[in-house]
DNA sequence: ACTCTATTTAGATGATTAGCTAATCATCGA
DNA sequence: TCGATGATTAGCTAATCATCTAAATAGAGT
């Protein structure tokens, strides 16, 4: 899930994830929508996989990337829940660390 | 919105968070929860109040932080909603390409 | 004024990251 | 088999980042 998040702050790889929301699409496809060099994509798309956000499919020649919405979904609405939003939830403010400035444990 | 994925793409400033969600707690009390040296927590506070996800009030001699809820709502429902969960609304399968029961799925 | 405590700032360092070009790998079509 | 095309790997640089220690700042209490 860290790496989910690692993911997630850099604006490219959103993008690339927004893009992909849309339809799969291959590398080269969704290199055209950047002002950056396909190595550099390249290397975007590997921090995705290694998320476990997108899902890489070779066809003869080309690399078709597919986003995988549940572990986005999971990464996402699993944090926005510990919030207490996100879903109707509450997560039940923790006894974890009570009252007391007393020194931790 | 950039500010606060990069805010959270560290786990210590996730944590910080969440211990935040609890009740708000001075600079001190927070470094407690962590095996770093204070200075750098100093530095994970600096980029949190960055992202304006938290707010610092001074009293006194100590520092009281507290979550702005609302801020980290706004970008990660927002940003879930991009994708169509998070919320009910959906968003409306872009049209740039068309759904086109090709073989994609 | 002095001193203790809470916190931040300064400055340095090692690790990671995003970017590039050049080179390599893999597949297809002629 | 050759050459073109799509994509990744190698190797590098510059920038950012998390971390540290030491020093500075700011209140509060004596």
């Amino acid at each position: 899930m860290n790496r989910v998040f690692k993911a997630l702050a850099d604006p490219t790889r959103r993008k690339v994830l927004e893009l992909l929301r849309q339809r799969p699409m291959t590398a080269g496809e969704l290199c055209e929508h950047f002002p950056v060099s396909k190595p550099t994509m390249s290397a975007h798309f590997s921090v995705l996989r290694e998320a476990d956000l997108v899902d890489a499919r070779k066809q003869g020649t080309t690399v078709t990337y597919r986003i995988k919405l549940s572990v986005l979904e999971d990464a996402l609405l699993g944090f926005a829940q510990t919030f207490g939003f996100g879903s109707d939830t509450q997560p039940a403010a923790d006894p974890v660390s009570a009252p007391s400035k007393g020194p931790r444990s």
